[in-house]
DNA sequence: TACGTGATCACG
DNA sequence: GTGATCACGTAA
């Protein structure tokens, strides 16, 4: 089942970066399908430094400020493209990224588009889901219950499997940076780093 | 730990 | 126009 466009808003953002770990994300791309778990997520705002969204609405950030589940792709380091769900309502720049995946559907797929003979930590990152999945800055701003990206019910993930901790690679926020933000699933092999 | 990489954004 | 900066990944 696509999860319906109401959950993505009027929530808190960190409520919804917690409840999609253990959701599948899922694209059908030149006809192929893949997907994987959410196993990693981090939550951001427009009212804490660390989101693009902080300083105000930009060409690139615009689609934040849009109602929720719609996607949020932006390139990074001038290499890897970054997948996020927007949530909250017009107005409010509410997004969560994506960090990593366990693989589901299509992991042939995936291993191609990675060059990669091993099935080894392929989703194991923001930068390496999005390129497994065929995700890029094309999708941005597309409804996530469409025909082409989407997320549907995974597993049922209890308040004591998740374990809290600060965003990764935003020094530049400050105090901001400290916030417990990122969520990921307990002991899952295929959380980032 | 170092650096490639190119779009973006805040300057003028 | 220009230059600093960056929500990473990989090699070493």
């Amino acid at each position: 089942m696509k999860l319906p466009i109401d959950f993505y808003l009027r929530r808190n953002v960190t409520v919804i970066a917690k409840q999609l770990l253990g959701k599948i994300l899922v694209t059908k791309v030149n006809g192929m399908i893949t997907s994987g778990l959410i196993v990693e997520t981090e939550a951001y705002s427009d009212k804490e430094k660390g989101s693009h969204a902080f300083r105000g609405m930009t060409k690139r950030n615009e689609v934040m400020f849009s109602d929720g589940g719609v996607a949020y792709v932006y390139l990074c380091y001038g290499v890897h493209e970054m997948f996020n769900v927007v949530t909250n309502e017009k107005g409010k720049a509410d997004a969560i990224l994506v960090r990593a995946l366990e693989p589901q559907k299509g992991i042939d797929t995936m291993m191609e588009r990675m060059k990669t003979d091993s099935q080894k930590r392929i989703t194991s990152g923001p930068g390496k889901l999005t390129k497994a999945l065929g995700i890029d800055r094309s999708f941005n701003g597309w409804e996530l219950d469409s025909n082409e990206i989407w997320i549907e019910d995974g597993i049922e993930v209890k308040p004591k499997d998740i374990v809290s901790s600060k965003r990764i690679g935003i020094d530049y926020a400050g105090e901001d940076a400290l916030l417990p933000w990122r969520f990921t699933l307990k002991n899952n092999p295929w959380v980032s780093r």
